[in-house]
DNA sequence: GCTAGATTGGACCCGAAGGTCCACTTCTGT
DNA sequence: ACAGAAGTGGACCTTCGGGTCCAATCTAGC
């Protein structure tokens, strides 16, 4: 339960989680089973319901927290300074790299087709996420504007919020083909037509 | 089984496809049993596994097929015909205002992360469906540069890709949040985006 | 060390859903 | 008309997996 949690407590519920991201990971949601878990984590299903009283959904959603909190932690350091066209050229190189590494196992887009409709806080969870992220790029494209790499009349929230879509389109595409070509595509094409942008008005 | 169908097995087959598309579209395949399709199709079980022996797999890939073949054809007047710029714009309703009726539940995505694994058929089936889609997208630049309107140094299948993965990142956004903005956003950057090139390089 | 509460183990329950079987009906060809 | 195959209905089986329960063990404060 919430609130009342020791160490001991504390630990074994981090490590569910941890575990159960793992196997979901490889084995993807619509095959993977508390006993897995039970068998990856070392635990019992006594503890399963003892720390996710509310069963299953709660712990899937549970993971999908911490599978989301480290989307933008992995791109983290170039996606937080976005000031420059070789900024921006390494943090796509950091996404095509993360998203190849992840294979065609998107955990997130799996789990919130598992549980996005039936859990409640799911959608708000991946809502956030995208919030976030796009905000980030805003941030970065006005630094660009602030460097003078681009003019201050472009839309940022429109462009930011196209090379979000871009991206996601990419893994996407990637998840069901297991190439990463039109992710990469798709990032280049949305810098390089920024930085048109910014000569055309230049 | 394949080969040996009377007239009226033939219907009753292409029933149990089309119901059961209904029925996934609604209700998510994660949520569907036979038992659904089967009152909803007015069938039994036998004739469920009279027409797919190899069971609900079976018939889930062939309600992806019977999906991925509505998806360019729902595009189609306009998808065809991509030669100026008026013609895209219309392109680009047509799409936004098809997954806005679709609301939050893309068949396909959802089959395919149900199936797409373990059924070697379904990724090959969605590989298709995407080549074919920006094949359609690239013919349609190449059109525009045949009128004069792009120029023919443009990288088109690069174009095409990016644009392809702009439409699927928009959807995609719009199956997790609810909101068509990322797709309206995507699309219109895209063109305008190509517009820019076109006035660009001219 | 003792007691209360947190933690853990694992046996058990039960409904749901995929899949099987067989009897019955309807169609087709000769 | 009649034989055989295609098509249909629905009862039944089996497995699997989420969820429950209770007893045993550990931990912390007094």
């Amino acid at each position: 339960m919430p609130g009342e949690l020791t160490p001991k407590g504390r630990a074994t519920r981090a490590r569910i989680v941890e575990g159960a991201a793992e196997v979901l990971r490889d084995r993807g949601v619509a095959l993977t089973t508390l006993d897995d878990i039970r068998l990856h984590t070392g635990t019992s299903k006594s503890q399963l319901f003892h720390y996710f009283p509310a069963g299953k959904d709660a712990l899937l959603l549970a993971v999908a927290q911490y599978e989301a909190d480290r989307v933008l932690d992995d791109q983290m350091p170039e996606l937080g300074c976005l000031d420059s066209w070789e900024a921006w050229h390494r943090w796509r190189d950091v996404v095509v790299e993360r998203y190849e590494a992840q294979g065609d196992h998107c955990p997130l887009s799996t789990l919130f087709l598992q549980i996005g409709r039936q859990e409640p806080g799911a959608r708000a969870l991946v809502v956030e996420l995208l919030r976030k992220w796009q905000e980030r790029l805003a941030v970065g494209i006005r630094a660009l504007q602030g460097n003078g790499l681009l003019p201050t009349s472009l839309d940022v929230d429109r462009a930011a919020a196209a090379m979000l879509a871009a991206v996601q389109g990419g893994v996407s595409i990637m998840l069901s083909t297991g190439s990463s070509a039109h992710l990469r595509a798709a990032l280049d094409w949305g810098i390089v037509q920024l930085r048109a942008a910014g000569q055309f008005a230049a």
